[in-house]
DNA sequence: CGCCCACTTGATTAATATCAAATACTGTGG
DNA sequence: CCACAGTATTTGATATTAATCAAGTGGGCG
């Protein structure tokens, strides 16, 4: 099923008609390799890239080297709806693991968007989602702890890889690096791989390198301190009761 | 001068009639007290705030009262645009000092913004710019030490004051705490101190709770490992050769 | 004057980084 | 199937950064 329209409808329900064009937005799967970027700062892009499948991700990197990973995304991600006014990338997207993309010219977008207006609302809303993430990710930078750091971020892989339908049990492919979690949490590799033993060991989560594991959602959620509002989540099926509400 | 117009230059230069029109985008300025929220998470606001004087930040807490400051707000600046979109608000907005600001109602910018398609462009870039600054602020958090983040900050606020107008010497007004300096940058008050005091020490800046001065901007950009490019100033004047890019 | 803040200072502790070495895992060629 | 090389993970020891705690100091204002 495409994980697009799969994300899209938790802002609202799409007809036949839009479900068809949102189908066929590009014609070219493109097979990427991992850890190769797909733009990168600077470059000022014509397109932008929907992730169909694998991980990939925004990050920047300091003049000395030091990179931060941004954000991810996951399979039904667009990666750059704004850069048809900002004329240059300020920062870069790679692919973590091998991954599937396609690239939709600007042209396209366009007229899709200009002829659908709920697909232009569905699109600003995945836009503004991912930014409250950013957001959510400002907050565990400056004030979680590096367990709960983790605690969330397991969480929100959690919640957004069953938003699209990656998986339906407790368990998540995740084929990450430990070095890779360091560069999205801030924290050293060693110190990754320390609070993830603690985790594990706890008994909430546990990752081997290649599937996530929650074991206990409600206790992780706890110690992350986990509010999923910032997901924005089933505010479009609000009126058919779908959704969850935290207190 | 109209700080937002000013501002907006800064994607494209607008005619008369334009000018008027963001001149007049609400009538009533309010104002509200230092410390105040003025959106609080959760709230489903009805209208964008355009802040005309004082300086108003963006926060997020977490459920046990520890708080991150996600950016702050200059005059010129407008809180939420994407209000439309997103049904609750997923943060706060409150002021730091005492602040004016005028409360635009959701009907009005509709109006403007379809009537005007250069405003709509100019004030999606603005909102562009903005989740730019949010992203090299998670770089700061993640891989910046306190030194770097400081020295970084303040660059930032120069560079911000100076595109409204704000400043024309190194001295800028920053009425603020350092306890808000620390929310912003995720420490302690403590360690803001000593960090104030290592950087004044070292002559690059001061700053004294109402005025922060830059000493040495070549310096504080240096220590700071700062690039402007993330601010996306001069994109839209490039053609006009305005625009200063660093290597 | 005296109170209330915010700021400053010093001492101590806690969190996390760094360094270095050992172990485990993955894929490859024989 | 095994040996090996190259990575990734794990472990231990130590260093650094920043938080916390606690006690001043200083300034603005009723």
């Amino acid at each position: 099923m495409n994980a697009l329209v799969r994300k899209l409808e938790h802002f609202c329900s799409f007809n036949k008609e839009e479900r068809a064009v949102l189908d066929s937005l590009s014609e070219l799967p493109l097979v990427v390799a991992p850890r190769h970027d797909i733009i990168r700062e600077g470059d000022n892009p014509t397109g932008v890239n929907l992730i169909v499948d694998g991980y990939a991700v925004r990050y920047k990197a300091l003049a000395d080297g030091r990179r931060q990973i941004l954000g991810y995304f996951v399979p039904g991600d667009i990666c750059d709806l704004r850069v048809f006014i900002l004329k240059r990338m300020d920062h870069s997207i790679a692919t973590l693991t091998q991954a599937e993309i396609k690239t939709i010219p600007e042209k396209r977008v366009v007229e899709v968007v200009d002829r659908y207006p709920r697909i232009m609302r569905a699109l600003w809303w995945a836009t503004l989602v991912e930014e409250s993430i950013t957001r959510e990710w400002l907050l565990s930078m400056g004030q979680r702890t590096a367990v709960e750091r983790f605690a969330h971020l397991f969480c929100e892989i959690y919640h957004r890889a069953h938003a699209v339908g990656l998986a339906d049990g407790p368990t998540v492919r995740l084929p990450l690096r430990q070095s890779d979690l360091a560069e999205m949490t801030g924290l050293s590799a060693v110190h990754v791989n320390r609070v993830l033993q603690q985790l594990r060991k706890s008994g909430v989560v546990k990752f081997d390198g290649r599937l996530l594991t929650i074991v206990n959602l409600e206790q992780l959620e706890e110690i992350a301190l986990f509010d999923p509002l910032y997901l924005h989540m089933g505010e479009g099926r609000a009126a058919k009761g779908i959704q969850a509400k935290s207190a």
